[in-house]
DNA sequence: AGCGCTCAGCTTTTT
DNA sequence: GCTGAGCGCT
């Protein structure tokens, strides 16, 4: 194999003996190429056959990528590549969980139920236990649960410091959160990770056949993994055949329950573990390398990694002062366009105000909050255009912390004219009718999937209110204790003794003979025939298409997830909505961002990691926003904070700007804010400040700490 | 049961 | 500035 291409360390890495490796890696440094690199290579040698590699890595996105890379290179081998079992730890998870979660008492045709359905669930059960919802959000259930998940702990084991009388609460909350989805045989991302170990932990069988199956495992962006994750590993490589990739300087899940640890005390776990530093760039000019150097010197007991590059000082990094985000936003738009097209920024380009009675804008956004149209679907009419020559838009992005900024933004690049695609946000499987024709086909597998339930019971209306559905639900609940098979026809008879209104009897009655109708769908046919036939058989078809505008646009999306169903369709019915479903609530954010669309990116700083652009537009750089306000509390947090910028900045290969505003609309009204800290230890001589205040400098030249008056906005 | 209205409280970040 | 809970009316 042809190594030439790679440097000295990175060779190192590659060609390591087998047992535990750390590869610590630098941004920009080639990480993925020798991740890559690394898995041809043990396949070539004969060291590892393919069937017997794991690689785990943080987006479908980036599975896909290594996948495709490794066809090229293993070109000799051609199904090398389709052996390797590669995907996030929650996928990879999922598909062993298929196999084995019988044993748990789950059925193994389980659904994963997202944030959404777990809040939805969480809000039942307080409202059960008659506890305040105001004093006791579900939200803080949910997060508090979640950390005890990745804890591994189940109700009976629960201990994550919550003081009373808020731990007994959370006991009860919990227990009857796991019971409530053993019932219906779902599973939260969470429960993904944690069944998983319990599952090798309890069956020492099935455990024994994974070792035997992954003898080597990969995994990419491990300063994010949290302590479930860890525990997966830990059981799995018997052998410590294990080769990590990370940097600790990027940790920015840790409110995901990522622990920095399992990075920072990696040779403690693993004595006989080699340790790499990737610490050539290859991406980014020394501008802004020094720029993100400076940076993360914020945070103290940062691992220390010298970060060095061959490439040039490169263009200055351009520091912009504007008034409010408004101004913020033409300012990165007028960029835009006199970069892509080379022309000098004319006021003609950016319309200040959207011309007198004409609003677009007000279409766009009233169209958005009814079914979250793209903004490019509304670019017709007299909207000035982009000029007609202008470079790809690809190579530009506009990163911020939030997502409640991503707006000023929109608003602006619609007025100019420049087709852009926001990585998440409204996600297209958020959507109401699409999450109602999740919801129809989840109830095809399973009836007592109760969120689903619950969401279109009356959806088009039956007739069957709050009331009605939880005389329903309590029904299903009391069926049967553990999730096993449980028939509907059995439920149907039953059903027949409850007591509802009859008017609400009558139709619980056809509701749930249509979906034993409907799950007696014959094998042969496949998910986009189900489909086909929820939207007729429940009425939801007619019930969308009412006539109006709207309406039809919630069809064309019914439509739009015909079509990605039909990936599906070689599938019989009942294991393609399986794989579907799930397909559908393991996607990322970052899976939905097309890459050959000609168009500016916008995304989090979390979305952006990993990737990179010539031209990146970092806005927002204010204290209160980043670093958050939410953060500024407690040192962890105000830390990630810091690495969060760094993942920002070193984002950018060429052109660097960083803006920030004067004054921001939060909640409704104007207020005043400050420049990030982050700005002010940028080393001046890489950096052209444009229409900054003085106070800044005097300031940032004080060098003193900032007073909590000042940082709060 | 289902509509529409008002008001409060809120926003990190995501598999 | 938006959402969703709560209320009152049909």
């Amino acid at each position: 194999m042809d190594l030439s291409s790679l440097n000295d360390k990175q060779q190192q890495a590659v060609t390591a003996p087998l047992g535990p490796v750390l590869v610590l890696a630098g941004p920009g440094s080639g990480k993925t190429k020798t991740l890559t690199y690394r898995i041809a290579y043990i396949i070539e040698k004969r060291l590892v056959p393919p069937a017997h590699i794991l690689a785990l890595t943080f987006t479908n996105k980036a599975a896909k990528e290594m996948r495709s890379r490794l066809q090229a290179l293993l070109a000799r081998y051609k199904s090398a590549s389709e052996q390797i079992t590669m995907g996030t730890f929650h996928a990879v998870c999922a598909r062993l969980l298929r196999a084995d979660i019988d044993k748990l008492g789950y059925g193994r045709d389980f659904v994963i139920f997202d944030t959404d359905d777990q809040q939805k669930l969480i809000k039942e059960i307080l409202e059960d236990l008659r506890l305040d919802s105001k004093r006791f959000p579900a939200s803080l259930f949910g997060a508090l649960i979640s950390r005890a998940k990745n804890l591994l702990q189940l109700p009976s084991e629960l201990n994550i410091g919550v003081e009373q009388p808020l731990a007994g609460q959370l006991q009860e909350v919990y227990a009857r959160y796991q019971d409530s989805l053993l019932k219906q045989n779902g599973l939260d991302f969470d429960d993904l990770l944690m069944l998983t170990v319990k599952l090798f932990e309890s069956f020492p069988k099935v455990l024994e056949k994974y070792r035997e199956k992954f003898k080597y495992i990969l995994v990419d962006e491990y300063q994010d993994t949290n302590p479930a994750q860890y525990a997966l590993l830990r059981l799995l490589a018997k052998h410590e055949n294990v080769f990590v990739v990370g940097d600790d300087a990027q940790s920015i899940y840790g409110f995901r329950g990522s622990d920095i640890r399992n990075i920072l005390s990696f040779e403690k776990d693993f004595p006989r573990a080699l340790e790499i530093k990737l610490e050539q760039n290859y991406r980014s000019s020394r501008n802004i390398l020094a720029a993100a150097q400076k940076v993360i010197e914020l945070n103290p007991d940062q691992r220390k990694k010298t970060l060095w590059t061959e490439n040039r000082g490169g263009e200055k990094i351009t520091v912009f002062e504007a008034e409010d985000e408004r101004a913020e936003a033409e300012f990165v738009a007028k960029k835009i366009i006199a970069l892509s097209s080379g022309l000098p920024v004319e006021p003609e380009y950016v319309q200040e105000q959207p011309a007198a009675g004409y609003s677009i804008l007000d279409r766009f956004l009233k169209a958005r909050r009814l079914y979250g149209a793209s903004l490019n679907d509304f670019r017709r009419g007299p909207l000035p255009q982009l000029p007609k020559k202008h470079d790809s838009l690809t190579e530009y992005c506009v990163l911020y912390r939030t997502h409640a900024q991503s707006r000023a933004m929109e608003e602006v690049l619609i007025s100019c004219g420049i087709p852009y695609q926001i990585v998440g946000g409204l996600k297209f499987y958020e959507r109401r009718e699409i999450k109602d024709m999740l919801a129809y086909l989840r109830l095809c597998l399973n009836f007592r999937d109760l969120v689903s339930l619950k969401r279109v019971i009356n959806e088009p209306p039956r007739g069957i209110g709050d009331k009605s559905y939880q005389v329903i639900r309590d029904a299903i609940l009391e069926l049967a204790p553990r999730g096993q098979e449980v028939q509907l026809s059995e439920f149907r008879h039953k059903l027949t003794e409850v007591k509802l209104q009859s008017k609400a009897q009558k139709s619980a009655e056809e509701f749930f003979a249509m979906l034993d109708e409907l799950s007696a769908t014959p094998e042969p046919l496949a998910l986009p025939d189900l489909i086909k036939k929820v939207t007729k058989r429940s009425g939801y078809e007619r019930y969308l298409r009412d006539g109006s505008e709207s309406g039809e646009g919630r069809w064309e999306n019914v439509e739009e997830l015909m079509t990605v169903a039909n990936k599906f369709k070689h599938l019989p019915w009942r294991e393609g909505t399986t794989a579907f479903l799930e397909e559908v609530a393991l996607l990322s954010e970052i899976d939905q961002k097309d890459d050959n669309k000609d168009s500016v990116t916008l995304m989090t700083l979390h979305s952006a990691k990993g990737l990179e652009f010539d031209n990146v537009f970092f806005i927002g750089l204010e204290e209160g926003i980043l670093p958050h306000s939410r953060s500024l509390i407690e040192t962890d947090q105000l830390a990630e904070e810091i690495r969060l910028a760094y993942v920002g900045l070193t984002r950018a290969r060429h052109r660097l700007f960083l803006v920030y505003a004067r004054s921001r609309r939060i909640y409704g009204d104007n207020r005043l804010s400050n420049p990030s800290r982050v700005l002010k230890v940028l080393p001046r001589e890489a950096v052209e400040f444009v229409g900054v205040s003085k106070s800044f400098f005097d300031e940032a030249d004080a060098d003193g700490e900032l007073t909590v008056e000042e940082m709060e906005f």
